[in-house]
Parts: structure tokens; sequence; C-alpha cells
DNA sequence: CGTAATAATTTCCTTCGTCAAGTATTGATT
DNA sequence: AATCAATACTTGACGAAGGAAATTATTACG
């Protein structure tokens, strides 16, 4: 059972956010390198942990063993109590739902996932309630320890009021999805768009830890982008940001259906990719795994399809780092899969077209199992605990 | 004279900042207005506000007349003194500095511009004096309510330690410019990139006043772009940011050189835009102003590179709209003196690729002074006074 | 004139975080 | 072993910042 206050979010001062936040993102550090990094004294430090750790979401280390030349009493480093909360992360699409438990170190704990068979408000609630039920009150027991639900929807998403302005796959209108969800789960809930929680989830718990500026490229049907800058994540003031997908990048490129020619998502979208590889082989039920174990086998024209796509998500990213200079750039998702196939030619592309210093910027490029994304929806849950 | 504390900054609570900061960008507001904006207490304004006034910063201007149905005490609002301290601020360019001399308010009040035959440190350093001496000491008798220098300089600068790590067009590596300018001057100074100043003074005394998000793109003889996103400037990590003028946006059109083809820059950047219309004259000896009043006169061949231009200009734009989604667009630059002849085409570009909702995004397109990249210099300085 | 309404100020109080002093724990030196 | 230097952490007093509520100021309206 859980104790503190009603609302459930950690009410602390900014420096115990502060100390909290750094711990969880940056695994365990003692009081005294927290008050340097923080710019606190080491006394507020030791105040500001006290409740937390009493509360069981800090727990302190054995002292390790001395660094450096000099003696010195050895450091108690905080560590998070991963156990001492739980929470659920959903990832909602047109015809699925994805679910997980998390720690508060944002491990998997468990998983789960429901086929949608009806996109509406009203059933894909139902199936939400039982596809929660089933991780919370399944072997891991979770369900004492869990108040939080994070939901990940793509499209035009208000976190911070719960409402989807309109999702794309779904066809949803201004549903208030943070109520409806909150009624049939009995819990917390975060509503945010699928890309974005996913970026924060890359920021606090993932290769964008300590960046002050991320990005954070999701290679699938669609192509998309998260941002941090500034340690804080883009929004977009009219509920678009992130769109990477109709940048142009081959005026002679195939058609997209955005109305213009060669967008990045025309080129390197997984239909995409699955219909010039159909028409490079000219076999017309070829799918995506097709596609991959023919290019790995080595056809040179199904190949050279992975190529294009690899470059222009490349010139895709180039234009990223360009535009807003991220400290490093992660690009992943289901159309990386085949990332052994992509991997050469996205930094072809982006080495091609990236300006001067943004060369240097360090990119990461890695397949994505699907349940991150309900992973994400699950950090950003943690976040609403720690940072509301 | 000047008499606060001596490096000079006001050194004010958070309250304080925040209340100067709003009265600054924001025009007269009442105490109580402010407590509500910035979400203080009015009894924390009145507090903050007091050694503003007493110092001379803030003014309390004469009620206004009532709004609305009920009584009630009139509002004092606060107002900026605008003459209680000035600020100059110079653009260097490869042969010229250009100086300004503004008030509290960014209002330019007086300013000059020098000649340089040598882009050395040394020579621009002097001719800095040179200017600096003549704005102060000339008619307006600045000098004794100065004590704050901003400087603009395209490259890639540190403001944070007031270094030029390279300037392109100076050929400046690692120029130390915050300690050389200050021995020269005797101000404090401020070093920032020119892009960055002018997005900068746009963002608080001008048309991004209020936005959380906002872009300003320059059209010159590069294309560039200054972006704030959730109320900070964007800096980038690796000393790169708003390059947008090699984003792609016709595969066939003119090489870059960058390398690349159909570049916006290439396209629609000065030199891009006399050589065109060079080629569609015929007229090796064409300039800039030839071409516009051509093209003014109905010339439609030339009429043609302009609406190229302006489209592929607004292409770039709709492509910083659909990756962070500023609140508002502001387009500006030498290159628009002929904005007339680019600005319907620069829409027609945004609205063609433009994402969604972005399309909504204002766009304000204006010619700029060039004084204007002074005043930015100098707004920084002003920035650097309240928040440091 | 009172009275309601709004603005600003004052007083008192809480809270957060710093400072400086003290405790704890280690390795090195005598 | 005893001491010392170095580092980590804790404690308690203090100060500064901002809030709550009462007080004063100033208006419009009856």
């Amino acid at each position: 059972m859980l104790t503190e206050s009603g609302t459930g979010a950690l009410t602390e001062t900014p420096a115990a956010t502060a100390v909290f936040t750094a711990v969880l993102t940056e695994g365990p550090l003692s009081r005294v390198s927290l008050a340097r990094r923080l710019g606190l004294s080491s006394a507020a430090v030791t105040k500001a942990a006290r409740p937390l750790i009493e509360m069981g979401y800090l727990q302190e280390l054995a002292a390790t063993e001395r660094t450096g030349p000099g003696a010195g009493r050895p450091a108690s480093p905080l560590a998070v109590q991963a156990d001492r909360e739980y929470f659920v992360g959903v990832k909602i699409t047109g015809d699925e739902l994805i679910g997980v438990v998390i720690d508060l170190c944002a491990d998997v704990r468990a998983s789960a996932h429901r086929p949608l068979t009806d996109p509406g408000v009203d059933a894909v609630l139902t199936e939400l309630g039982h596809l929660v039920g089933d991780l919370l009150d399944g072997p891991g027991g979770y369900r004492p320890r869990t108040r939080r639900l994070g939901l990940a929807v793509s499209g035009d998403v208000d976190r911070a009021t719960g409402l989807v302005r309109y999702s794309p796959f779904l066809q949803w209108h201004n549903v208030p999805l943070r109520e409806r969800a909150a009624e049939v789960t009995g819990l917390t809930v975060t509503v945010e768009n699928d890309v974005k929680a996913l970026t924060t989830a890359e920021h606090w718990f993932g290769e964008g830890v300590g960046a002050e500026s991320f990005a954070l490229v999701t290679v699938g049907s669609g192509i998309g982008c998260g941002l941090v800058v500034n340690g804080r994540i883009v929004s977009g003031s009219h509920g678009v940001a992130g769109e990477i997908g109709h940048i142009g990048v081959d005026a002679t490129g195939p058609e997209c259906h955005c109305g213009s020619r060669g967008c990045v998502e025309a080129i390197a979208g997984t239909p995409a990719i699955v219909r010039q590889a159909r028409q490079a082989s000219g076999r017309s039920d070829l799918t995506m795994d097709d596609a991959v174990a023919l290019a790995r086998a080595g056809d040179e024209r199904i190949g050279a399809v992975f190529a294009r796509g690899g470059e222009a998500i490349g010139l895709g990213i180039a234009a990223v780092a360009n535009l807003v200079g991220p400290a490093r750039i992660v690009v992943s998702g289901e159309g990386l899969a085949a990332y052994d196939l992509f991997e050469r030619h996205i930094r072809t592309g982006f080495e091609r077209q990236a300006f001067g210093a943004a060369v240097e910027c360090p990119l990461s490029i890695r397949p994505l199992p699907f349940e991150q994304w309900a992973r994400g929806a699950a950090a950003v849950s943690i976040q609403s605990l720690v940072a509301p």
C-alpha cells in the first residue's frame, strides 16, 4: 500500500524534486556529488533526501571503495528503490493495445497486449480496463503498489489536460481520455503523444540521459521526431512538432500522400519500402520480411531500396541537427528492425547534409521493440509523479 | 552616474527578475496584473518593484481610467524608465562595424558605423574603440549612463564566455572577444551570435513578445534561423543551430557551395538571386537593385526568379514550423528589402509544405534595416543586465 | 456620505536553503 | 596504536523570499 498525499504527487521542494530526478536518471549518486551537480549545499541534499528515504523511494547503498589517492569518509550513494512503486503504460494503436508494468527504474516487469476490433473510444476503454487488470492482478502482484497509468496515443494530445484533440489512426476528436481512463482503471492517468512519450523515456532513462538537448527519430510507417531542447520536451504551439516525414529530399522521388514529391516518408517509410521493393522485384505480394530477407541475401535491387531509404532518413536527420543542434540523436522505430540494412546509409545521408560541426553529433541507430512505446507511456507517468 | 553593485548586474531575487522582465517586454503593467501573470502574490510584486523604482529602473505611471463596470482603486502601472541606462550594440561584419545606442526600452537613440579595411582582431578592436567613443561622447551625452556593450558576430560564439570560436567572414578562431573589447571600451561586454542576438531582441522587444516559442528567419546572402523554444533561445550543442539554408527544396535546382543541389540558400540567397537574374536577363553586370527594379517593372523572367526564391524560403520555413512548431514566425533580413516581390511566394511555399495545423502559424514578413543587427546586440546586453 | 470594488501596502509567518560548526569514517604517517 | 589529513555527511542557527491576511488607498455608484 502506498501512503502519500491524496493526489499522489510527491509533494516536495524544488530541491527534493531535483535530487530525486537526478538519482532517478543518473543512477546512484552520493549526496555531495548531487550537491555539486545541482548547485546546492550538501546540507540541502541531506534534508531533501531524508523524506524520500523515509517514504521508501530512495535507499542508501553500501559505501563503495574509495577512488583517488586521498583518504576520507566513503560516500554512501543514494539509489532509487525500484520496487517502491510500479507504473502501467499503454500504447494505443488502431488495432492493438500494448501494455507494460515498469518499476521506478523504468525496467519492464510485465507486458501484455490486446487486439482491438473497434477503435471507438468506448470499446478501447473497455479493453484498456481488461488489459490493466491483466497486468496488475497477474503473477507479479503489482496492484497494491501501482497508482499511475500512462497512455501513449499518436496525434495531437494535450498532456496538461489529458485531452486527445485529434488522433488520425483512431479517428478520435476531443476525447477527454484522462478522465475516461481514470474512471475505468481507478488510476491517476497521464496522456501523452506517443513520440513525445518515447522521447521522454529516452531522455530520462535511455541514451538521452544527461543531454541538454537531444532528438529521437522514429522510423516506421511514418517518420517522426521527438525533441528535447534546453532540457525540456518540445511541444509545438499548434499541436505540430517533430514532423520530419515530409521534408523533401529528392524532388524526383516518389509522390507522397501529402501532395509533394520525394518526402522522407515517401522513400523510407515502411509502406514506401515495401512498395519500392515490390517494384524492384516484380513480385506484387512481397512483404517487408521478404524484402529484408532478399536484401540480406544480397539482392542488389532491393538492397538499393534500403540504401535509398536510409539515405533519405539521414538527410532528414541532418535537417534536425542543422536546425536545433541536439547533443545526440537516437534513431529507432519498428522500421529499423532491419537496421543492419539501413545504418550505413543513414550515416552517409547524415554526413552529406550535416552542416559544419553538426556532423560530430553522435548518432545511435538501433531497432525498437514495439513494447518500448508502452514503456514510454509508463515513463511519462513516472515523470508526472516526480515533476507534475 | 550609475551606482549599483560592482559588476553591474541588477542583483535581484527571482521575483524581481521576473517582474522587471515582464515590465520590460510587456509594457506598463499594474502590480496586480503582474502578480497574476507571474503567479506571485501582489505583496511579492510590491516588494520586488520597490528597489527597482528606487534605483530608477522602473517608474509608476499615472493611474489610467477604469475599465469594466465596477469601482475600485485605479491601478498605477509600472513602466520602464527608458533613460535610466543606455546600451551600446555593435554588429561586426567583414567590412563594417555598425553601432547603435539604445535605451532601456530598446529604442534606438543613436547610430554610427565605420568601414573596416582589415578584419584582423586588432584592427577591429581599434575601430570598435573609436566607434563606441563616437556613439557615447557625441551629442546625446550617453557616456555617463552607459555601462554595457553587446557585440554581434556571425559564426560560432560562446555567449557564456564571450569567446568567438569561429567566425567565417572574419576568419577569426578562438578570439576572447569579451575580454579584448572590455579592455578597449571599459564597458561590460556580452558577445553573441548575430542571428541569436536578433532573435533575442525580437523575443523581448519585437513581434516575439509573449510567445513561448518563435522563429526568426533571416534572408540575406545566407538564410538563417533563430529559434526560441519553451521561452529560451536554442543554442545548438555543437555550435550549430538554425541552419536552414541547406535544406534541399529542389533537387533539380542550382548547385550549392555546400556540395548539394537546390538548397534554399542556393535559390533564395542574395547572391543566388543576382546570379539567376543575370542568367534570366542575359546581362552579366546586373545588380540586386537592377533586378528588383526590373521585377517591379514587370519583367516576368526576373519576377520568376523572385517567385522561385520566395517559394524556396517558404518551404524552408515550413520545415521549421513542422519540426519545432513555433507560435509565430518572423521573416526578415536585408534580402527582404524587396519583400513585396517575395511575400506572396513565401506564403505559397509555406502553405504548401506546412503540416496540418502548422499552416495556422502566423507569418510576419518584413524588411530589416541593417542597423537592427546592432540593436539586437544591444538588446542582448540589456538581457545580460536583467538575467545574467 | 456610505458602500462595494479594486489596488497597493504592511505585518507577520512559514519555508527553504545556506553557513558554519560538528560528527563520521577512511587511508596515510608517525 | 595514535594521530592527522581528507572527505562525507549532519545538525542547528540564521536569513531571505514569498505568502496570507489584515489594513490602507482610491475610485464609482447609489
